[in-house]
DNA sequence: CCGTTCCGATGAAACGTTTCAAGAGCTATC
DNA sequence: GATAGCTCTTGAAACGTTTCATCGGAACGG
């Protein structure tokens, strides 16, 4: 309970302290004798290594910080593991923070990192752009990589994903399969993700078949629902025979709604969603999706933080967007 | 970058470091116009408390740990947000770390926390019973609550949920329906939860209904597939009219199946399955299924371990169990 | 036998807080 | 005008490391 000091090693191996620290961390300037009876004291007391004493020490901690949106999305848990796997290798430990979407847990969670001293932070701000904290943070020295946020951030690395050539390569596969009325469904436009979807398939579509848009005000299952119902009351002339979906959920409602009123997902209407996440592919009619490469999103923004703070002044920021992937399944197959 | 410290607060301000951390700690016993120019100091130089130096006086970090198997799975995740619920209010800080199914990993995290002196860890561990690196943090001193593992576990609390309850609830379900010959789906036995959800509806079915087991060797949605085309391909009198699973995934493997080869749920089969992730709503035909309480899970482990930090030695170790619920949806509505 | 070199161990300083006994300066009381 | 009792501030110690200059002694060369 009362934790032993390195100072009771010492007594217990009848040496100083400075001998059981060079054990610690530099095993071979120590005589082997001596390395041995310290070791002994060590594991006899189950000393433990106080981690507070040795950063106060060394002026920084070895923890690196992940702020996520929300915990409980898939697409940041992926991210997550992308970035674990990055950083094991150093001997740096990875926090995760969930701001939950909220500003004011970010805020306290920033200010909690800072005070910890953390040697840089992975972060989806809650705002579209890095706000006044988040600059502050880097101000002072900390470096942050901004994930999947922040067009035309300039004061620190940044990965995103091109969501316009997501929104392109949907786009282009249903003009490719023939398909003459294509709706896009998603909302809000606030959301730079889905304004940058829609701009790529309107720009695939162009001049090849006719786009109409069906807002939502979120991206949910529910919504799915609404605009399919939405769609599929036009009359038959007019209804699209393919529909674009911002995002996985929404393309699950709408394939919910349409086999709810005997629409044949692809027979009928084709379906393209966003996101491929895992229950896409065991979606009824499985779901063909835009696929992002989450976890390597996760690892790449990890790897421009660990090249920023081993190079330190010299490091100049990059910015790494990748390429989505079109993933074809049942629902838009060539009816 | 050279972050300033305390000291510079005090030159600046032109007090004493002791009246800079009355001011940090202490503000009313501090007069009001010095209070203020320590104030203007402090945010003159941008300076940010050093959370080590506070901790090594301390003797103690203001973090509790959550370790979870795997991030990515939303049961763990809906465990966090209940535990970040539960510690809000309290100036604690929730890390969240991720072993990942790797006791490896497991234990590089227990040992970082244990250097953290972290006030207390709530655990999932990889092995079915905490071992022997979990005893030694709890005998040094760190309280340690088991998050849904650990039968007969006595040196720390814990929360479980009735898992043979949940199977009872979906047996009775299916029998009350009127169904004669059920199916169990899932495996492998070894997994405590599957092994005691097929104990539970092997009691409510017994005498009243002839019970099938169909073992997989995962919980995924291939492995429902498999079972199904098993289930599909038996003769029509020994055919079981209802499916209940060890999981979702499985489940939603057995309703893909199934439709493809168009046997109709729930009218030719009833599917029950368990965990009632948000996917099984929003499944081509809403799944019905055993519902974890999985924040409040979460939140009751946080309540435990804050109880067990502020009783301390007075402390008595509890465990608490919970009732899942059973949601029934279209997949097993009376055809 | 002396000077040099090398190996290993030592002791003290420093990191940035918090805490607490003690002191300084006032006012109120007698 | 001395005493006591305030309020506010101070200075020093302590927390547990790491680091680094220093030192003792052995080995070695001349």
């Amino acid at each position: 309970m009362a934790s032993t000091s390195i100072k009771e090693v010492a007594r217990q191996a009848g040496v100083s302290i400075g001998t059981v620290s060079n054990v610690l961390n530099r095993p071979h300037t120590v005589a082997a004798d001596t390395r041995e009876r310290v070791l002994a004291a060590i594991s006899a007391l189950g000393y433990v290594r106080n981690d507070s004493a040795r950063q106060l020490r060394a002026g920084r901690s070895r923890q690196i910080a992940v702020v996520v949106l929300d915990v409980t999305n898939p697409f940041f848990t992926d991210v997550v593991t992308g970035v674990e796997d990055a950083v094991t290798e150093n001997d740096l430990m990875v926090v995760v923070c969930n701001s939950g979407d909220s500003e004011d847990r970010q805020l306290r969670h920033l200010d909690q990192l800072e005070e910890q001293r953390v040697r840089g932070v992975l972060i989806t701000p809650v705002e579209a752009r890095p706000g006044e904290r988040i600059e502050r943070l880097v101000e002072r020295g900390t470096p942050v990589v901004l994930v999947d946020r922040g067009a035309d951030w300039t004061n620190g690395c940044r990965v995103t994903v091109d969501d316009a050539m997501g929104g392109r390569l949907a786009g282009e596969h249903l003009v490719a399969s023939g398909h003459a009325r294509i709706a896009f469904v998603g909302g809000p436009e606030s959301i730079p993700q889905v304004a940058e979807r829609h701009t790529g398939v309107a720009a695939a579509v162009r001049g090849k078949a006719k786009l109409t848009v069906v807002r939502t005000p979120h991206l949910t299952v529910t919504d799915g629902r609404r605009a399919a119902a939405q769609i599929a009351e036009l009359s038959d002339e007019r209804r699209p025979t393919a529909v674009f979906c911002a995002n996985d959920l929404l393309a699950l409602g709408v394939l919910q709604e349409m086999t709810a009123r005997g629409v044949r997902v692809p027979h009928d209407i084709a379906l393209v969603g966003y996101d491929d996440i895992t229950f896409a592919a065991a979606a009824a009619v499985p779901l063909s999706s835009v696929r992002q490469p989450r976890e390597q999103l996760g690892r790449t923004a990890a790897d421009l933080l660990l090249q920023e703070i081993s190079e330190g002044e010299a490091h100049v920021h990059r910015h790494v967007e990748f390429q989505p992937e079109l993933v074809v399944r049942e629902s838009s197959a060539r009816g």
